[in-house]
DNA sequence: CTCGAGGTAAACATGT
DNA sequence: GACATGTTTACCTCGA
């Protein structure tokens, strides 16, 4: 019955429910899955999950085609540094982490070559697509050290007087600083439009607090990877690295500990990893806080991936760093990983970059000429298109992210009008924006976002009730099994393909929580059915959506540009009737019917309150549970209400094999 | 500050 | 016994 969970299902749960409470649970929960899955990776792992690992480990080739031009642009500013004799430090063995560039310190330690280090990391062929990653992260770069040079240049004017070497030196300097700043401004956006939907950014935050960035952004394939690390050499390191690899352990248990969450993705590493040409700047940062500057070293703990070790001294994380992060396997594979998460993350931030994009170009368009046509761009044909003006309104806001801290558009942002008007923090967008905001949650929306949320890791701005509800109403029956319905999950959400134990587990306490959803029991089991009265019943008060709205915008107390008020503006005034209307009138979207008679209740509920949406659910043949109701038992009166939304006939479950069933071959 | 909604975790029961 | 399915409770965050 249950075979449909497959693998994954079972090895999170079993890890999920073992361990400690609190935290960052996904972090937790991934970091578990790890464990539980290392000893026999090979085998616990889906077919899927090795499909997600072998484009991964092709996407890693680009990766290092990618890091080889790097090095090689950081020799040659090495070798620049070094004519010029001002700041290039000396590159002694003793120190060979604080002074090597980050990138390359992790890379290459102390034999190894990159070259050898990349024959060791390439392991399998680039695929079309993902040179094509590969050549737009070149062509970042490349844009990148153009704009940089041209903004150094401009930075050091007045020395001609200088000798030309120290010139270059100062030039250099500024570029390296602009880089870093840069750099760091890419990924607080960055870390802001991965957390969209995902975490609360509290408006007194000016900068972003790396550590919670990796709630539901941490790929599969990084998980995978993970894995495929921590259980690489697990002999060896029980014997010569056992300090390694307990790391990792007991940072699954302490990372229950709200303050060190940063496990995985090391903020400063990706970004190395992301750019490593800015990393010689590192150097030159160093001069004061030295020790404090190592991206792998903060807050006296060595913040290698899965590491945490204390060190109560730079000295002493150098020591630690060169005896248990030396080049080895485990090592190399640990910076694959990282590798993987900076690629990761920049994919994400390209594909956010171009929502983000369209969605400022739409607005500016709107703010200026209200109602114009907008013009989607073509990312966001599967954010809008149809839904064009209400994507102005709350739910398109969480994808238009932002960062608190960044006063500067980050340089691969494509020149924008609105740019600034990104920097704006949107920042308390967790999860149930989409209600609160009142954005019911529509087969619509859902449709149009579809595919985003299929491939991106972001959680959907809906909460559980939504979505069961909408995948029960997709259902042609109008009714699922439990199991059906996380099928649905993982096959509409790439958010949920992971941490299942989590996800699971509230759908099934939404079930049973909400009168809304009522179980019917036939001759194959239980299944799930709406009653949408009751679930009209539970949103009221929600129509609110614009105050919250504005609210929300405002929350960001950054940088608040005239035409970031005029963008506010505008979707104040916009939102909910441009909400309305464009949900009404397109009626292409399948499902329609369902998102009207969702959103005209959600529009009007108020005056509507008696069911008008006789939705043509289905009979169940027995309703067994039917949950009671301990509050105003008299406006509906359970299984009756129940039947009149459903009237379907009891020879339902004859076609049981929804096309949802391939599900697991979709997604694992 | 309170309250309700929602999310998460977990304990527990039951059925397969 | 392991696991899936349900139910329930507790705690937390967030927004009104």
């Amino acid at each position: 019955m249950m075979q449909e969970s497959g693998t994954e299902t079972k090895s999170n749960g079993s890890a999920i429910q073992n361990g400690a409470s609190g935290g960052n649970h996904l972090l937790e929960c991934s970091l578990r899955e790890v464990r539980s899955n290392g000893e026999t990776p090979s085998v616990e792992i889906g077919a899927a999950d090795l499909a997600h690992l072998q484009q991964q480990q092709a996407l890693q080739v680009a990766r290092q085609l990618l890091l080889q031009q790097q090095q090689q642009q950081q020799q040659q500013q090495q070798q620049q540094q070094q004519v010029s004799g001002l700041k290039s430090p000396k590159r002694n063995d003793k120190q060979p982490a604080l002074q090597v560039p980050v990138s390359v310190a992790m890379m290459t330690p102390q034999v190894i070559t990159p070259q050898q280090m990349q024959q060791i990391l390439q392991q399998q062929v680039l695929t079309p697509q993902q040179l094509q990653v590969l050549l737009q992260q070149q062509q970042a770069l490349m844009l990148q050290q153009v704009i940089l040079s041209s903004t150094a240049a401009a930075t050091a004017p007045g020395v001609p007087a200088r000798p030309q070497q120290q010139q270059v030196a100062t030039q250099q300097l500024a570029f390296q600083q602009q880089l870093l700043q840069m750099q760091q401004l890419q990924q607080q956006h960055l870390l802001s439009l991965q957390r969209q939907g995902l975490l609360t950014i509290q408006p007194g935050q000016p900068t972003l607090p790396l550590q919670p960035l990796a709630q539901g952004m941490i790929p599969a394939e990084l998980q995978q990877l993970w894995k495929e690390v921590t259980s690489s050499h697990p002999a060896e390191e029980a014997a010569s690295n056992n300090h390694s690899s307990l790391d990792l352990s007991t940072t699954c248990v302490s990372s229950s500990a709200p303050s060190k969450t940063s496990l995985i993705i090391n903020p400063h590493a990706s970004t190395n990893g992301q750019l490593s040409v800015h990393t010689p700047k590192r150097e030159s940062l160093s001069h004061e806080e030295h020790s404090h500057s190592h991206p792998l070293y903060g807050h006296g703990v060595c913040k290698w991936p899965g590491c945490e070790a204390v060190c109560e001294d730079f000295q002493s994380f150098l020591k630690h760093l060169n005896s248990e992060h030396a080049l080895d396997d485990r090592s190399t594979a640990q910076c694959r990983v990282q590798m993987q998460v900076v690629q990761q993350l920049e994919l994400q931030l390209a594909k956010d970059k171009e929502r983000l994009q369209a969605m400022m170009t739409h607005l500016h368009v709107k703010s200026t000429e209200p109602k114009a046509t907008p013009q989607p761009l073509n990312l966001v044909s599967s954010v809008t298109l149809s839904k064009t003006a209400s994507e102005a309104s709350p739910q398109s806001l969480p994808h238009t992210p932002t960062t608190p801290t960044a006063p500067i558009t980050p340089v691969t942002q494509g020149p924008s009008v609105i740019t600034t008007t990104s920097m704006h923090n949107v920042g308390p967008i967790r999860r149930r924006y989409s209600d609160k905001y009142n954005v019911p949650i529509s087969s619509a929306d859902i449709a149009q976002n579809q595919e985003f949320y299929k491939n991106a890791e972001v959680r959907p701005p809906f909460t559980y009730a939504s979505l069961i509800r909408q995948a029960i109403l997709e259902s042609p029956e109008k009714q699922l099994t439990l199991n059906e319905i996380y099928n649905w999950f993982t096959r509409m959400f790439a958010y949920f393909r992971r941490n299942a134990a989590t996800w699971k587990n509230a759908v099934r306490h939404n079930l049973s929580l909400h009168k809304c959803f009522v179980r019917v029991e036939n001759v194959k089991g239980a299944v799930w059915t709406v009653d949408e009265l009751e679930f009209q019943k539970r949103r009221p008060q929600k129509i609110s959506g614009n105050p919250s709205l504005i609210k929300n915008i405002q929350t960001s107390h950054t940088y608040c540009t005239p035409l970031n008020a005029a963008l506010q503006a505008s979707m104040a005034e916009n939102s909910i009737p441009l909400y309305t209307t464009a949900s009404m009138g397109n009626p292409t979207l399948g499902n329609l019917a369902s998102a009207m008679r969702e959103e005209l209740n959600g529009a009007m509920e108020h005056t509507n309150s008696n069911g008008s949406d006789s939705s043509p659910g289905l009979l169940p043949s027995h309703p067994v549970h039917v949950k009671e109701e301990p509050l105003d038992p008299d406006e509906n009166e359970g299984p009756l209400s129940l039947v009149t939304t459903a009237n379907h006939s009891p020879d339902f479950d004859h076609d049981r094999d929804y096309e949802d069933e391939p599900v697991n071959e979709d997604i694992e």
